[in-house]
DNA sequence: TTGCTAATGCAACTAAGATGCATTAAATTT
DNA sequence: AAATTTAATGCATCTTAGTTGCATTAGCAA
């Protein structure tokens, strides 16, 4: 849909989820380019990645929302149904590969989830 | 923990709770009550009753917090493991009863879910 | 290199939710 | 039934995520 020009804001976004897969809250994403552009620009670059089906995004456990490269994804195709893992010491968040299987309910029609799994991740489990 | 006290306030939030057991967001509740109660006073009757078991929080789709009566939960004990469904068209939010199976996340510990199905409702899906 | 327009910066705004503190009103005690 | 205690409330203020309008800048194609 959208012509995403390749600004130099846009690339410095796009490294930062390309380096590491994790998922990243907005807020930290703010905190992590503050010096290099305003934080409305931030929140634009991540609404056009995301329609174009480059990244993907779900709500934390406190509402907040994060982002995260997608694998599978299209501008078309957002195969964002995965599941994500929120620790609830640490606040990381993980993207989980696991299939969780929906059962239909009668009378609607669900077209996309959002499953947020909370607890400990491996470095707090211990 | 918390002794609650049964204030005229109190009554009032619990009795939108019975009436119908449909989940309300914490915005709709207080305009449902703004000229009997201060906001500030919604959000701490909702924090108490939630504490004790007596109502279950979970997020939106947009973020927000909703809230609804819990049916087999208490202080100790929260059973809000259940999924709920929001329509992406009229926003409408309904618990679901049918139980979605978690499979183990190897090296976590999950100890809660926030399983959220989106959709069009039966009323929206017509 | 020119021209078009997407992208950015900036300031101001909106809205959810939290906080501090003085006051009020349940619940207990006397 | 009055006095006491302290949870609960109201109100003002604050915080913070996210949005918007508009002037300016910078990709990109012709």
């Amino acid at each position: 849909m959208g012509i995403i020009r390749k600004t130099k804001a846009v690339a410095t976004v796009l490294q930062i989820f390309e380096e590491k897969s994790e998922p990243k809250s907005v807020v930290h994403l703010i905190g992590l380019v503050k010096d290099k552009m305003n934080k409305t620009t931030v929140y634009r670059i991540l609404d056009r990645l995301e329609r174009d089906g480059i990244i993907h995004s779900f709500n934390g456990k406190d509402g907040l929302k994060w982002y995260a490269k997608c694998e599978g994804c299209s501008a078309n195709h957002h195969s964002d149904k995965h599941p994500h893992f929120q620790c609830t010491k640490c606040d990381k968040v993980e993207c989980l590969t696991v299939e969780i299987k929906i059962p239909s309910i009668k009378n609607h029609k669900v077209d996309s989830t959002d499953i947020l799994l909370m607890g400990q991740c491996e470095v707090c489990s211990v």
